[in-house]
DNA sequence: ATCGAAAGGTTCAAACATGAACACAATAGT
DNA sequence: ACTATTGTGTTCATGTTTGAACCTTTCGAT
């Protein structure tokens, strides 16, 4: 009735990581607060992200960067679209797709939130060296891929 | 009208953090997919990790470690209750006070929850070198306490 | 051609999180 | 003692996220 073995607590791997989950809610919640002047959520910041990195991605194409439901799309998008931030407008050869791309509104809006979330990244990465921030980063995009198929 | 000077995305900084945001977001999910066999949620299993460390916090107490409003709490806790997983008592001194606690049953759930998060932080961790592991979770120990009193 | 399977998007109900307003207990200042 | 203030937990309305069922378009096999 002992398993108590090795208790994750005392377990490197399983202590640093929760830092890393509590660290990303922290600032997730942060960027909650500083990007309320704009009327923006971060979900809603992270799809104007993407649309500008990637215009013309589809709907479908969106959720799977974005790691979320394909109804979520559905439903974040009408907001946006209403606020005249992206157009949403049919391909020409396949009819089911909706092709997406930021408005010059949703663009100046981007740059502005970029701003805020900038300013909230500095006060993360000020906690490290600059060779340690390019690890964290590395080490994280193999933890992406590793999770990828899955 | 050129604030492109620096796009975020050439930014390392901006980067390097994007890639833990997404990192987490991952783990995140696949720790929902891989609880679902035992009914547990990842919020849900946050309550009992902190109850197993922390037994006797309060609601108030027990929100705060979670990053998580008042309300919240209330509403998650009636669940696990009924469950069998956690008891709330009253505290004898301050009447306002509920106390909480895990049962065994609880305590034993959490266990069997561990092991397969234990296995997930390892995929995440394989990634890196222990030292390396290490200095992220200095880093993001940091970056909670940089961001606690906000 | 035609039928069936797969893919894109939408709809809907249920689960969840959030913050403001509330009720009650405890504490401090007078 | 008594009021005012703070602290703890609950309630409620609102907004978000999710997954399953659905409709339409496309593609592939016969």
């Amino acid at each position: 009735m002992n398993n108590k073995q090795e208790l994750p607590w005392d377990n490197p791997r399983f202590r640093n990581w929760v830092a890393v989950a509590r660290a990303c809610h922290s600032v997730e919640r942060a960027l909650g607060s500083a990007l309320a002047p704009l009327d923006l959520k971060p979900a809603q910041l992270d799809v104007l992200m993407n649309l500008y990195r990637h215009p013309g991605l589809s709907q479908h194409e969106l959720a799977r960067k974005l790691l979320v439901g394909r109804s979520n799309i559905t439903m974040l998008l009408p907001q946006l679209e209403k606020r005249d931030l992206l157009r949403r407008e049919g391909d020409g050869k396949d009819k089911r797709i909706l092709r997406l791309s930021l408005t010059p509104t949703g663009a100046a809006l981007l740059m502005e939130a970029l701003k805020i979330y900038m300013s909230l990244v500095d006060k993360v990465m000020d906690q490290s060296t600059p060779d340690e921030c390019e690890l964290l980063g590395d080490h994280m995009r193999r933890v992406i891929e590793a999770l990828k198929p899955e």
